[in-house]
RNA sequence: GCGCCCGUAGCUCAGCUGGAUAGAGCAACAGCCUUCUAAGCUGUGGGUCGGUGGUUCGAAUCCACCCGGGCGCACCA
């Protein structure tokens, strides 16, 4: 039930929504009805939260002083085997840096080389000199340039060089590097922009994992394209990928799922049944009665009460789950491995991971429950795992859960949960840690709540689940492109406007068309030419293209890998959007400002550019593609 | 009371391990179609980066405190 508490939980626990009052107020209204019955389960999903929830994001600052150096250890440990990845000239050029900050005797100093946001100041600039000028407490230009006395750069790599500011040295890379990036991009193909860093690093992303009691919504989606992204990414950096749902087909929210579609199938054959306290109300439950009846004849209705709950709790989770798998298929999300938390309770799963709690002397019994010690590894107080009546909280088998994932073999557990349960994640990391885990091993990438807008209105209800807009309802209105980009467009941690409109229009203004529209564009060029894109080869002499606007292109062009690297390692999809939109303007511009076909610089230019142009599709598509999308070659 | 999240242009948001004049889209205004999709391009206006201190050569970014908004402090999943 990672999820739910998108949907039953809009009222309390959303952190940080400005301007969610409205929302709260209309769902609240919207659904007077059954928002009555539901309120016990309301209470039941909230979550506690007291703990720190920082860590999770090792991506992101952290501002508090404590949680500093645990989440730094993490960034190292994940970091590290993305350093291979960066670009040969990158590295080159830092290793050298790297020898003259030792020859003037700061060995293992730490200084940045990075691409400056101002294409003025360069390619690459490195603030070296400012760093070492401050040990020495020295002149940073005077410092910088005798850096670049110290430099020892092929020109094969560094164009020029330049001292600027307050001491940056900037460099302008040779035009060699930028036809190696080209030549390297055609070579690749769809697989320019991956890379092995990972070094086959065994990870489990978990994500949905919704509960089967009803139609998956928007919250669930975004959860999907997230999920779905942070895999691709961790696949595109070399990682050994396993995408797994949790179904949560256990407990009492099943038990009251099959006590109301009991409830619907005796009201279909006109006898007395009401929906119980806590029970579920939507429509897609009378769907479900009827087919019920259909299959099993109207005999069924007549059943024992113990025999027809039992009975209408299997087919209903059997419809809601093919719903749901219906509806992720056609968002074109798949999953390697659906777990079943009911199958953890009968495989004694759940048993042993008490047993082991036990036996590691990790558990206590006190006022009639049995509880455990997770204060001593970093929860803010202990926890209680068997309840005094006996049964056992959701905790128990969600640790059997992670245990099994860790004796599966996975280095790496990722579970995308909605932001409503960040107070969660302590515990669980209390406990993996007490199991002896190391700490990278487990991680949460949190997904905060999507506001439906329409005609600048909040929300509404959809007609056939009687509950929320449902994932389905929006990817049939706008579709699943532009679904899976406005799910991405944000980082997942941000609350998301869904506008609808702006979704559905077919102009600049809509961001997946536009960035799908260039790659249209580049694909209508090789219908002119009456060219096939593959067939456009040979090496690219970039004196053949001599517009700004070539040059501009192919530099971006040479980022994509970078980002990926970035985006993988903070598992930050958006990274990928906002990359794209990037590009996709210096595609528009260069379309607009320079001709391929006919080129009036000549033929030489003109097939120049459509080596540029084939470059740029492939690294639109490969963009595109990463995150689920579609790259149309004519729209 | 304790804790967590958030506060960047009118709106929605980027801003990567602190860097060189704070960016994009939308909205507003002004232009551009005998040329590969005008489903596009170009330009203009618009910001005390919630506030105050601190660290630093340098802070939207790190630290402290404060203000404002939201949320949580269960033997419930």
């Amino acid at each position: 039930m990672r999820q739910d508490g998108y949907a039953q939980d809009l009222g309390r626990s959303r952190a940080g929504l400005q301007g969610q009052r409205l929302l709260h107020h209309r769902l609240r209204q919207g659904r007077q009805g059954p928002a009555e019955e539901r309120t016990r389960e309301v209470r039941c999903r909230q979550v506690r939260r007291r703990a720190e929830v920082r860590p999770v994001r090792q991506g992101r600052r952290l501002r508090q002083g404590r949680c500093r150096a645990r989440a730094q250890i993490r960034i190292q440990a994940w970091q590290a085997p993305l350093r291979e990845g960066r670009s040969r000239v990158s590295e080159a050029l830092r290793a050298e840096l790297a020898r003259v900050a030792s020859r003037f005797g700061a060995d293992g100093l730490e200084f940045v080389l990075e691409r400056p946001r101002d294409a003025g100041h360069g390619d690459l600039a490195t603030n070296l000199a400012m760093v070492l000028a401050r040990r020495e407490r020295a002149n940073p230009r005077k410092t910088a340039q005798r850096v670049l006395d110290e430099l020892n750069l092929s020109p094969a790599l560094v164009a020029r060089t330049e001292i600027a500011g307050p001491g940056f040295i900037n460099f302008w890379l040779a035009q060699d590097q930028l036809a190696a990036v080209h030549r390297a991009i055609l070579e690749q193909g769809a697989r320019y922009g991956r890379s092995t860093a990972g070094a086959g690093l065994k990870v489990n992303v978990e994500f949905v994992s919704a509960n089967p009691t009803g139609p998956l919504h928007v919250g669930h989606g975004r959860g999907a394209a997230l999920g779905d992204a942070i895999a691709a990414l961790l696949e595109w950096t070399g990682h050994a990928v396993t995408r797994e749902f949790y179904i949560n087909d256990a407990g009492v929210q099943i038990d009251r799922l099959a006590e109301s579609l009991w409830a619907r199938v005796r009201e279909l054959a006109g006898q007395p049944a009401s929906i119980p306290e806590g029970g579920y109300h939507g429509q897609y439950l009378r769907e479900n009665a009827r087919e019920l009846l259909d299959r099993e004849g109207p005999a069924f209705a007549n059943l024992p009460e113990t025999e027809g709950i039992q009975r209408a709790r299997g087919a209903a989770l059997e419809l809601q789950r093919q719903e749901q798998d219906r509806d992720l298929a056609e968002f074109g999300v798949r999953f390697d491995v659906m777990s079943s938390e009911q199958a953890i309770y009968d495989s004694g799963r759940v048993a042993r991971a008490l047993e082991l709690l036990r036996a590691r002397n990790l558990t206590f019994e006190a006022e009639g429950a049995l509880w455990l010690r997770s204060t001593e590894f970093g929860d803010d107080k202990d926890r209680v795992l068997r309840k005094s009546d006996g049964s056992f909280t959701y905790l128990v088998p969600d640790i059997a859960y992670h245990i099994d994932k860790h004796d599966r073999g996975f280095d790496r557990v990722i579970d995308v949960w909605g932001a409503d349960h960040h107070g969660y994640i302590p515990r669980m990391r209390a406990v993996l840690a007490a199991l002896g885990y190391p700490p990278e091993f487990f991680d949460v990438a949190l997904v905060q709540l999507v506001k439906v807008v329409r005609g600048g209105e909040e929300v509404k209800m959809s007609k056939r689940s009687g509950e929320f807009v449902t994932l389905r309802d929006l990817y049939e209105e706008v579709g699943v492109d532009a679904a899976r980009y406005f799910f991405l467009m944000r980082k997942g941690a941000t609350p998301l406007d869904f506008d609808v409109d702006l979704a559905k229009r077919q102009t600049d203004e809509n961001p997946v068309f536009y960035v799908q529209m260039a790659h249209a564009r580049l694909s209508g060029i090789f219908r002119t030419a009456e060219r096939v894109p593959q067939d456009v080869a040979g090496p690219l002499d970039l004196a053949d293209l001599p517009a700004p606007e070539d040059v501009e292109l192919l530099k971006k062009l040479a980022t994509f890998p970078e980002i990926v690297d970035k985006a993988a390692r903070d598992r930050e999809p958006h990274r990928i959007t906002v990359f794209l939109h990037e590009l996709a303007t210096v595609v528009h511009g260069w379309y607009h400002h320079t001709r391929a076909v006919g080129a009036p610089e000549g033929a030489a230019t003109e097939h120049a550019r459509l080596l540029l142009a084939r470059a740029a599709r492939i690294v639109l598509a490969n963009a595109l593609t990463l995150l689920g999308l579609s790259a149309p070659d004519r729209m």
